[in-house]
RNA sequence: GGAUGGAUUCCCGAGUGGCCAAAGGGGACAGACUGUAAAUCUGCUGCAAAUUGCUUCGGUGGUUCGAAUCCACCUCCAUCCA
């Protein structure tokens, strides 16, 4: 199977500027292409990886990968898909930012050799001079076609200011910039970034009168329609400290049945045959595809051990019994009033609930559980010898754990 | 710069002097049912020493016994005019 057929068998593919042509280089090793990736927090999530894959996948196929850090586009903001604006970051966070891009990716892409390539945009898009890329390169971009561009379509209605309307000759120059320096002739995004990069393949053949192209990654959609990857608390990290590799495990293996199959296809590097295979299984015993899929990720994200231990934790806590890898909390003396604690003081202190009133509903909903015990008075105490030695395990909800240690 | 409309709790959105911690919906959370799924039903959704107290309705001051509601100024947003 070529690679070209994988990804679209794995669903990958979204838009292509010319189908034949991108099938051609792709499928023969001969792109050079590139994949941005704006550093707007200090870890990657889980968008991010997705793209990353891809990167992996084609150059397993041989062809170069470039990834291009966006320390200068950052400082734009890319309006695509928003309906308000970004909140500026300062050059100081964004710098930060990219470092830590920049460690996360050489986990998952081989740079060594000049086998890939690293760049960062900032390098020469904070030198521009206004005036003159204005003459280079703003003559080629028409407004009224700029506007009729779907990134901006959802802004029209809000408000769109003039700094993130430049967002996408920016990223335009980028792909100019990297055709000129590394011979790239390719660039994959999200299919959000379509407009964004048929600007870049069209400033291209304007400039140079030269053919580039571009592709889209059908963007990761649960069965509503949203973006996966998205918790309540915010995105699911790739950073260990941010996201737990449990917490990381537990994200997958939650996912509604209608979305499993397309996850493993998509994001995994599981053989189709395999996958196929799951595709015929229903009702509960999706569960176990679930499990695959979380296990799965958790291997490519944070390492075989990790993903061993967390799928060890998930089956004892759910099985009813005792994990040994659990997120675990530690109390300290001055959480003790006159040597007790009361179960509110428990909840907030593990950081199950996020204040004492929250923790009271909890209980008085029947909601806590400590040492496989239902707590039912909310004036229930606890002494420091309680969390003695292993400590216990506090549950809120069925799917919050916690043991609390002395 | 001018005119008009607007800013309410996580989001949308009612409320236009006391009965307002603020309707309704969404979401989130908890319970039942289940398969760690979905759907459904129920509860719940500012904070706390909790039948009470405290802080919230863009900001700052003011009127009033009493302000999300009235007045003044300011900030921001939208639309139209320049």
């Amino acid at each position: 199977m070529t690679i070209y057929d994988e990804l679209k068998a794995r669903g990958l593919l979204a838009q292509l500027t010319d189908e034949e042509e991108i099938k051609e280089l792709i499928n023969n090793g001969k792109a050079t292409f590139y994949i941005g990736f704006d550093p707007t927090a200090d870890s990657l999530h889980v968008g991010h990886f997705m793209a990353l894959c891809l990167m992996k996948r084609l150059q397993m196929a041989g062809n170069k990968p470039i990834a291009l850090i966006g320390g200068g586009t950052a400082m734009i903001g890319d309006p695509s898909g928003r309906s308000d604006m970004r909140t500026m970051m300062t050059k100081e966070t964004i710098d930060h930012n990219v470092e830590c891009f920049k460690k996360q990716m050489s986990r998952f892409i081989d740079f060594s050799d000049g086998k890939a390539l690293l760049v960062n945009n900032a390098d020469w898009l904070l030198g521009l001079n206004y005036v003159e890329l204005l003459r280079d390169v703003g003559v080629h971009f028409s407004v009224n076609r700029m506007l009729t561009a779907e990134c901006y379509k959802q802004r029209m209605e809000k408000g769109l200011s003039f700094l993130e309307f430049n967002y996408m000759i920016m990223q335009s120059y980028d792909f100019l910039a990297l055709y000129q320096k590394y011979g790239c002739n390719m660039q994959f995004g999200g299919d959000d970034q379509w407009s964004n990069m048929l600007g870049g393949t069209e400033l291209i053949r304007r400039k140079l009168g030269k053919d580039a192209y571009a592709m889209t990654i059908t963007l990761l959609l649960n069965s509503e329609g949203k973006k996966m990857g998205k918790t309540q608390k915010g995105a699911v990290w790739l950073d260990p400290n941010k996201t737990s590799p449990f917490e990381f495990y537990q994200y997958w293996r939650n996912v509604a049945d209608a979305d499993v199959l397309k996850c493993l296809r998509m994001l995994t590097f599981l053989p189709l045959e395999q996958i196929d295979e799951m595709d015929k299984w229903e009702g509960s015993q999706l569960n176990q595809a679930k499990e695959i899929l979380a296990y799965e990720l958790t291997k490519l994200v944070h390492g075989e051990e990790e993903a061993e231990k967390a799928q060890a934790s998930a089956r004892a806590l759910f099985a009813g019994g005792d994990a040994a890898e659990m997120p675990t909390c530690e109390l300290k003396e001055e959480d003790f009033l006159n040597g007790t604690i009361d179960i509110l003081g428990v909840l907030v202190k593990a950081g199950l609930t996020a204040s004492r009133s929250e923790a009271r509903r909890a209980v008085e909903q029947g909601g806590v559980t400590v040492e496989n015990e239902k707590v039912t008075d909310i004036k229930t105490v606890y002494t420091p010898e309680s969390f003695a030695g292993d400590g216990i395990v506090v549950k809120r909800g069925k799917k919050n754990f916690k043991r609390v240690k002395m």
